[in-house]
DNA sequence: GTAAAGAGAATTGTTAACAATTAATTCTTA
DNA sequence: TAAGAATTAATTGTTAACAATTCTCTTTAC
């Protein structure tokens, strides 16, 4: 049974950020206050709270009395910020080339590791979600917080625009090992290739939109009710 | 007698954070909830929103049973601060070049024409302001709404640290005509002289950092009831 | 049949009282 | 007097009721 610990804003904001993250929550879902509510067991005011949080981030569309919607962004939209993220990778990864510790590539390795692992589990939610997580380990050895935490919110918002465009995100991209080629190349201290290799990356990320509309209602607490941690 | 509209979270957010931007209010400066529901005459739910808004952009710190104060960076996230800055408007700059239309360049003339009027008038405060806005002017020119807002993030912080370790923010810097240099080079189309000059300005203004400690103590209602837009 | 109007339900926004926590003060004791 | 405990005040956190708005479904008119 799961611990019934008293959640507050930053609690409810990461799990239905991690539902969207595992693709179970689709883009343009609509969010009643009150179905929320029920689904965590937290007051109206909390989630109120968690939604101002969420809309800050790009997470969901709050529109004043007509409440919250998963964000769906648009095509250029979508367009800007795999610009904005493919500019951020390179530049942390220069940093991350002369700052990045031995701890730091173990780390790396570890993760890839993890995505090797759930792979092979077939757990394909865990797999989107550690996948993205890669790209901010990455970035974390660059040591540079507000870069760092950028990047984050925008890898992030890849995967929500991959769930909205993808044709289908799952081990399409990603699966050839580019992963690990990085982080080689970042052990090895070879600028050019770590680039190379992740400018393709990014770009074969964005060759898998489409840019159709999509059909968007869910049970929501189906959706949310599970706990990762659990 | 200003107009008593009714004011929401973004606008307690912003007139906080122009007040900060100002320098009307130190970091460090603990603001209670009730004393902002006082200045802006709303409840304290909104002024809780509006918090947590602004502890979302690092302008307050908001510690669970202990309240708000003004966001006071310390010497290591400052200089992380300063590194994103210099990196983002490096990048933004490549863009703004490629990518500026005449009406762009239009407006960082007109902005150019704000910031020596303020500086004529006396009106430091509003001139310190509108140097920051400056280089989001450059920045949105790059098209690229998720970069700019970051850069506008990190402008804000700007400030912040030139407020807390600076020794005189005041036109020591970019007054040397940098500005007008930096919008020149853009309409030349000439990004080495754009990217030197900016890279000047930013070690210039990295450079008037101190590093000492400051009071911080000051009266709530007498900053914030002022309304810039009165 | 379609569109406008209206009643009702559902949802979001606001408020004020109460509870919990932290900070400040007073009172004790060595 | 100084340190520590106990009390009080100030501040933050939470809740539930109420108000306002939007949405939905029915009715009516053309």
């Amino acid at each position: 049974m799961t611990v019934n610990v008293k959640l507050n804003e930053y609690d409810v904001c990461k799990r239905i950020r991690d539902s969207v993250l595992e693709q179970r929550l689709a883009p343009g879902t609509k969010l009643t206050e009150e179905a929320i509510c029920d689904v965590f067991g937290v007051s109206r005011n909390l989630v109120r709270r968690a939604f101002l949080l969420l809309s800050k981030d790009n997470i969901i569309d709050l529109e004043r009395n007509k409440g919250a919607a998963i964000a769906a962004p648009t095509r250029t939209e979508a367009h800007q910020i795999f610009e904005a993220r493919t500019i951020m990778e390179n530049a942390l990864l220069q940093q991350t080339m002369e700052r990045a510790t031995a701890s730091d590539i173990t780390e790396m390795r570890a993760h890839l590791e993890q995505e090797q692992q759930a792979l092979n589990d077939g757990d394909t939610s865990l797999w989107i979600r550690l996948s993205g997580e890669f790209h901010v380990v990455i970035g974390r050895a660059a040591k540079n917080e507000p870069m760092c935490e950028f990047l984050e919110q925008l890898v992030f918002q890849s995967s929500l625009i991959l769930a909205l465009y993808g044709n289908q995100h799952a081990p399409s991209s990603c699966k050839g090992g580019e992963h690990e080629r990085i982080v080689d190349a970042i052990e090895a201290k070879d600028l050019d290739t770590a680039t190379r290799i992740m400018a393709e990356h990014m770009a074969s990320l964005e060759g898998l939109l489409k840019f159709e509309t999509k059909d968007t209602s869910q049970d929501l607490r189906a959706i949310l009710a599970t706990d990762p941690m659990a």
